[in-house]
DNA sequence: CTTTAAACTAAACGATTGTTTAGTTATTAA
DNA sequence: TTAATAACTAAACAATCGTTTAGTTTAAAG
């Protein structure tokens, strides 16, 4: 018995999601926020609660938009190629819209590496989590290393690709290329 | 004819950078380093001009204090050897005091890369353009190696030390090692 | 001493931050 | 058609941001 809403919240989010993949969590205000979400601040606060809210819902919306490239690389059975193959998908999507804007969990994972926000970190800690456990399972497959080689090329796979999707901010493609190459030739 | 400054500048920029460091620039506030540096916003203003100017004096005084650390690499005799001495001589500066604060360059590069502060931009090139050309120094120690290659390495090796100062703000001492140890075990 | 000017204190500046609220519009159930 | 209420607009909120400024203290030069 009320007015309807003029949005869809899911749409809304796509847009602040990208807004804070681009300029983090700090630099991207609720007055770039209304802009960018094409809603005034009384209707983001209605629906998110907050700009903490908001920026949660963002994570969540991610995390969704990547469970394709997850699912994907779960899926595979060729074991370290699966890998080597989800670090360049990993990468793909930092390079959509011309926008070099990195990975926005690991973004996050930075930005907030020095605060006291729980909620965030639990998120990142569950994302970063479940990668390692997918790297160890697709290691695993190669009988031939023992669990200690698998441990030590696990925690070396999990920060290259951490370091990568730092550095697909600011390096060229020739580069990452590279790099990532290289990665796979120490395994 | 008038009064003494009742600070030593050098002083109060270390420990405006190590403020800069732990936070990042966008996170550090005025009120913060009148606090940290001990000494009020007047004389702040009246030594650096603005905010900007002391971030861009705490960035000169870090790269004075890795000095040692790039000094030791050059003069290095043992190619290959060097770089990855080089690379756990710097993490070791990013866990003094029980901080994890990685390096205060590459948390600049990351933060400011989609600002278009020229001034900053130029400071991290010329300090990424220095360490570029000592790894192809050392790597053509080495003279089995074709052009290409020293090339395609460089570019790896560049990465892997962004990517490494990144993980140092998050990761283990534990995973930084097993990180090391296989970056360079086929090179 | 007195003069002079730099270094200090502390308060205020306008702008912007995230958040709230009073008042208006629109839609649906009665 | 009316009453009820959710969704909207727009202005204001207190707090904080980086910066400036008016007034006081201090110390060296004349």
């Amino acid at each position: 018995m009320a007015r309807k809403k003029q949005y869809i919240e899911e749409e809304v989010i796509a847009k602040a999601m990208n807004l804070f993949w681009r300029n983090g969590y700090e630099n991207t205000s609720m007055q770039m926020l209304e802009k960018e979400m094409g809603i005034n601040k009384f209707s983001i606060y209605s629906s998110f609660g907050n700009k903490h809210g908001v920026f949660v819902e963002s994570l969540k919306a991610y995390k969704k938009n990547v469970h394709s490239i997850f699912d994907k690389f779960q899926k595979g059975t060729n074991g370290i190629e699966d890998i080597k193959e989800f670090f360049y998908d990993s990468i793909s999507i930092s390079y959509q819209e011309g926008n070099e804007k990195g990975c926005l969990v690991t973004n996050t994972y930075n930005e907030f590496s020095e605060t006291e926000d729980e909620l965030i970190k639990e998120q990142m800690n569950s994302f970063m989590d479940n990668l390692k456990k997918l790297i160890i399972e697709k290691l695993k497959t190669d009988k031939t290393k023992d669990t200690e080689t698998v441990t030590k090329q696990a925690n070396y796979l999990l920060l290259a690709k951490h370091g990568l999707a730092a550095a697909a901010r600011v390096n060229s493609t020739k580069e990452i290329e590279d790099y990532i190459e290289l990665t796979f030739k120490n395994l």
